[in-house]
DNA sequence: GGCCTTTCATTCAACGTTGAACCAATAACA
DNA sequence: TGTTATTGGTTCAACGTTGAATGAAAGGCC
């Protein structure tokens, strides 16, 4: 009684039911065989461009390079993404957009428009600007103390 | 650019950031060989006591019927919750917590103190209950437009 | 130069989940 | 009553993830 009642354990309940409702939404909107982690690196490709490694996708979308590897094979193999050897560093490899990549992330935000909609529709971007900040400070507090 | 900027984007980025990271801080407290659905499951027995059927506990965990199978099952073999047919029903199952499911969830609450008290430490109680009543709205929200 | 450490990427088993198929039991209704 | 629909639970393949092991390449240091 005295646990769930607590509003930091209700925080954490209702942030991972969120989750999970907000994810399941992405993965049925998005086109068939375009999972929400595909659609992630392709987001961040359209953002920031040019090449990125695997172990700097890794980082930024905090997967195990074990799960980006799985991601940019199904990226590869949908042809949405090149991949080639970094020839200046061994280890590396060099990951880009491909044209049908760029086609494929206009695709998924398109079908996810919506349910964007539909959501902006019920909150406010105040509504959302207001909670920002505390949920920023929450992440970054976990990722510290993990 | 204008995509992740959005305030209702970066608040469903952070939910699903906070969600993994705190899921996986769950998990890595619990004892060996319990999950944090395992412990959920406990958990609502803790509070309410009595008997559930596995199709309520789906329910109220928003989790298919064949997942909660899965974790009744580790359950019942680690001997923390009894299983018994319904006579009135028989389609149904009665599952109810053992002793030693309660021992289970008092170490799993020891094991957890350390890092809740952290987080109680780092944010007030008034942060968590001013963040909770937008999540609650948010969470209802799309529990009814999924 | 040689050795140790670190970094990068892949692979693999295991986990928890979903969604669909399925069967048994009950409920609703003609 | 008999037939159909719904509900409860299990099973299975598939997915995305983790964590650990592996190997290759580069860096640090004496």
């Amino acid at each position: 009684m005295a646990l769930k009642d607590r509003p930091d354990v209700s925080v954490l309940t209702e942030i991972g039911i969120i989750s999970q409702l907000s994810n399941a939404a992405l993965e049925r909107s998005l086109p068939e065989g375009m999972s929400a982690a595909q659609f992630g690196v392709l987001t961040h490709f359209m953002r920031r461009g040019g090449e990125e490694s695997p172990a700097k996708l890794a980082a930024a979308f905090q997967v195990t390079k074990g799960a980006m590897t799985n991601t940019l094979q199904r990226l590869e193999t949908q042809g949405f993404v090149r991949v080639v050897a970094d020839e200046a560093d061994g280890r590396k490899k060099r990951v880009s957009l491909t044209e049908a990549g760029a086609r494929a992330y206009e695709a998924g935000l398109m079908a996810l428009r919506p349910r964007m909609e539909g959501l902006r529709g019920a909150f406010t971007d105040a509504e959302f600007a207001a909670a920002l900040p505390f949920l920023q400070g929450l992440r970054v507090w976990m990722d510290e103390n993990r």
